[in-house]
RNA sequence: GCUUCAUUAGCUCAGUUGGUUAGAGCGGCGGACUGUUAAUCCGUAGGUCCAAGGUUCAAGUCCUUGAUGGAGCGCCA
């Protein structure tokens, strides 16, 4: 007989028909009721144990055993579930001993079960996590689809370690201990397996304008990553980005993009999960109980993410920022670790919170940064007055996640792309090939990249970025 | 990398100014229970107090160093 998913039985009216089940048990009451959970969706289904069952066998349905059932659907007797099934036969496919298994019928920490991380998926949490993880993988496919763009897959290994996003690993087959050397007793990378010195990729920007300036509009959807030594709440050192790039758009129509892909990525969600929203919110909802009253979020995860989705995000320039941030209290009260001083310093987390949080209460997109804090390809602006020059960049801020979009318009112009490269010491002989799309039929374009874990973070109302990824890779870590 | 807090039973934590035999809830195990919903009820076992060194008549408690974990900051997505 043919299982069919709790997913679809939870759905099925109760006639009598039979059917077969196969999940893990999620708990077992009174001797005779199971709740059976195969991952399809965050709710069980109640299986009810015969009178006649080998008491032998009811000893084995335990806490996290993997059993199949074959049974009648029907309307439940009990209250609290729509439909069950009255077992007629069962089979245990994988016992489970409860005094070495570390996943117990309660709640467990998430530091504990980031030390388990091969058997969280296994909690209602972690599961919900990973459905709705899935759930806006597709619904950015979707939206790209929707509108026209194109996948591109972009080099995991690359040679360019000019990208300037970041430290990088390097690629490589030599041996450690006894590299071959060159005639100075440097080691030679010529003996490498790819003949030069390879490293991951910290984005595939640069590729994906390469497809943009003739596929017109591409999207990139990979693993990144970043050898940076970050400690905090949201960097991993391997990290999924997506990075649009959009030819012959400027930095409103990229805003316009991102903007849209954010609220139908999350309506998509709020459409699609929300059973696994509720079970999320209602985590968050207890975590926050040991919260002081003044660090509790004003609104539900869901109220949360459909505000996002009702409301227009906040623009405005870095400068116009400065100036909210000049004036406002904390900076006069001399709250601020580092305080506003004047234009053309970087934001501090601080203050981009401030913004956030308490200024605006919303998402919030700002443009238009210095040139001197941007990296070397974003476009220049024109009619800065000297010495307040700015670039036409973006990044989006989220309420308790800080960044998750960075973007800009690309610099366009051969001359002044060059010119900046040279000021920035950007090696240019290796970047010939991306300079070239500025040398041939060089257009307009802008793009930006969507850390998907922050996303992640966002949507799930989680708050570490190591519990939205399956398995984390930061410093000192990379278990499983 | 910096700052800071923590580490006591399987898990989450309490443990007074240093002073007898280190506690609780949950979980486990044994039993009861056929309309339960984090089921409930009865019983029961379970400890290298993170590690090493030091102070002291006496250290879970104080000091030093280290390890691991959390949070914040920097770097960014």
């Amino acid at each position: 007989m043919q299982r069919t998913k709790i997913s679809v039985l939870l759905r099925t009216e109760p006639t009598g028909t039979e059917v077969l089940v196969k999940g893990w048990v999620k708990a077992f009451r009174n001797n005779q009721f199971i709740a059976l959970n195969d991952g399809s969706t965050a709710n069980n289904i109640q299986i009810v144990v015969s009178e006649n069952t080998d008491p032998e066998l009811i000893k084995r349905i335990k806490f996290g055993a993997a059993i199949g059932v074959q049974g009648t659907l029907l309307e439940s007797q009990g209250k609290g579930q729509r439909v069950e099934i009255a077992a007629s036969n069962i089979t245990i496919y994988g016992d489970v001993n409860l005094e070495e298994y570390p996943l117990q019928p309660k709640k467990q920490s998430l530091e504990f079960l980031r030390e388990h991380a091969h058997l969280r998926f296994r909690t209602n949490t972690f599961a919900a996590v990973f459905r709705v993880r899935h759930a806006l993988a597709f619904a950015i496919h979707q939206f790209f689809n929707e509108r026209g763009f194109f996948y591109i897959h972009t080099p995991i290994i690359t040679a360019s370690d000019a990208e300037g996003a970041g430290e990088m690993f390097r690629v490589t087959t030599l041996d450690p201990k006894n590299p071959p050397l060159d005639e100075q007793g440097n080691v030679d990378y010529k003996q490498d397996f790819f003949g030069k010195t390879t490293n991951l990729t910290v984005s595939g920007q640069l590729e994906g304008e390469l497809a943009a300036t003739a596929l017109g509009d591409i999207y990139t959807f990979g693993p990144t990553f970043r050898a940076e030594n970050s400690n905090t709440t949201r960097h991993l050192a391997e990290f999924w980005m997506i990075e649009p790039e959009v030819a012959f758009a400027d930095l409103n129509d990229n805003m316009n993009l991102a903007e849209d892909m954010l609220r139908y990525v999350i309506t998509y969600a709020l459409e699609h999960c929300a059973d696994d929203l509720k079970i999320l919110e209602e985590r968050l909802l207890e975590e926050e109980k040991s919260k002081p009253q003044d660090q509790r979020s004003e609104m539900s995860l869901t109220e949360k993410l459909r505000f996002v989705t009702e409301n227009n995000f906040e623009r405005l320039t870095y400068t116009e920022a400065i100036d909210i941030l000049k004036n406002s209290n904390p900076n006069k009260k001399g709250k601020f670790q580092y305080p506003i001083e004047g234009w053309g310093v970087d934001l501090q987390s601080e203050h981009e919170r401030y913004l956030v949080e308490k200024h605006f209460k919303k998402p919030v997109i700002l443009t238009n940064y210095p040139a001197a804090i941007k990296a070397f390809y974003m476009r220049l602006d024109e009619g800065a007055e000297p010495g307040k020059e700015t670039v036409s960049a973006m990044d989006i801020l989220f309420p308790g996640i800080g960044e998750i979009v960075g973007g800009s318009q690309r610099e366009e112009r051969y001359d002044v792309l060059l010119q900046k490269m040279q000021a920035m010491h950007i090696p240019e002989a290796e970047l010939s090939w991306y300079l070239d799309t500025r040398r041939f039929g060089s257009c307009p374009h802008a793009g930006f990249g969507l850390g998907f874990e922050r996303l992640i973070l966002f949507v799930t109302g989680m708050t570490n970025i190591r519990d939205v990824i399956a398995f984390p890779r930061y410093p000192g870590s990379a278990e499983f």
